[in-house]
DNA sequence: TAGCAGGAAAATC
DNA sequence: GATTTTCCTGCT
């Protein structure tokens, strides 16, 4: 392994291995990875990862030792068979063209404590600004880094969040959303959250933790059912829980408008700026768990993309 | 300048 | 228990 200070460069090898790093990058379930050039940077476990796909190879290069194949396959969860995957979506033109267009798109293996904070600030925002928010909160509260002459900041620890002021996060603008994320951060620095129990747990027991009550205060403020479903999806490895933001209720309208019930879909017809009560959310998520199976989840990010792409010609 | 997009919580019915 | 309002930023 090629190894120059702490710099160190290797490939990972894709024969058989369909995944399009493009795709996954761009999917919106990450949001600290940018694009330079012909490279993409991230900071991931407190290092930078820097990757190209060359067809069947990933050409990387990382700044810490942790930083390896075996994490880079790990991290975009090249272990899960995608054939597979595809195979146990319902066969019909949505699905089939949604993969066709974004073909070898994976779910990532997102680290737990920043995958929550991530959408708690992504709430009432969309990618462009959670983007800007969580890298405002990575340059403010995160150690400061430097590979290939670029700066980075690894994503702040929940006790450097939880014990700053509710003014210093709201100078990364983040809003409203600035009391939110210092509560989870204390929640998660107290280790009131334990992210373990929730790999081990099912789906529906997981969220029941993520959206638990004590002493008739909530567990995680900030934490509703989309968030507790994207945290389950993107980090967590629930492959079955099925994410609706307003992107995913539109492609729902259109495409598979059997799923939802006759109120909401003549709303989302309509047009109009639509939020689903709770009970809206529940009833929906259910029946679309029923419809795509197993593996909703990754149904959920290709509908993601497919009403994204359709919407943005 | 106003108006809108974007979820969760609190207030209110 | 269900509906309505509030919270804030960024873009048009």
């Amino acid at each position: 392994m090629p190894m120059r200070g702490n710099r160190m460069e290797f490939q990972v090898g894709l024969t058989r291995v369909p995944f399009s790093l493009e795709h996954t990058l761009e999917s919106g379930q990450v949001f600290r990875w940018v694009n330079q050039g012909e490279w993409w940077y991230g900071v991931v476990s407190g290092g930078v990862l820097k990757i190209r796909q060359e067809e069947e190879t990933l050409r990387c290069a990382s700044s810490a030792e942790v930083l390896d194949s075996g994490f880079v396959r790990s991290y975009f969860r090249l272990e899960q068979d995608l054939e597979l995957v595809y195979a146990s979506f319902p066969q019909d033109q949505t699905m089939t063209r949604a993969v066709q267009r974004f073909y070898g798109m994976r779910l990532v293996r997102q680290e737990r404590w920043e995958c929550l904070a991530s959408f708690v600030l992504a709430t009432n925002s969309n990618i462009p600004s959670i983007r800007r928010m969580v890298a405002k909160v990575s340059s403010a509260f995160g150690e400061a880094l430097t590979f290939d002459g670029i700066s980075f900041a690894t994503f702040p620890r929940p006790e450097r969040l939880a014990t700053a002021t509710i003014g210093e996060l709201e100078a990364c603008g983040l809003g409203y959303r600035a009391s939110f994320l210092k509560k989870v951060a204390q929640a998660v620095d107290e280790e009131r959250v334990d992210f373990s129990e929730l790999t081990i747990a099912d789906y529906t027991a997981a969220r029941e933790i993520l959206l638990r009550r004590f002493f008739g205060e909530k567990l995680l403020l900030g934490v509703g059912p989309k968030v507790a479903d994207c945290v389950l999806l993107f980090s967590c490895e629930k492959n079955d829980a099925f994410p609706i933001d307003v992107w995913v209720a539109r492609a729902l309208a259109r495409f598979y408008p059997a799923i939802l019930n006759d109120g909401l879909l003549r709303r989302l017809a309509s047009g109009r700026k639509v939020t689903l009560s709770k009970s809206e959310y529940e009833s929906t998520s259910l029946s679309a768990r029923n419809y795509f199976g197993g593996n909703a989840g990754y149904a959920q990010q290709y509908l993601f993309m497919l009403a994204r792409a359709e919407a943005t010609p």
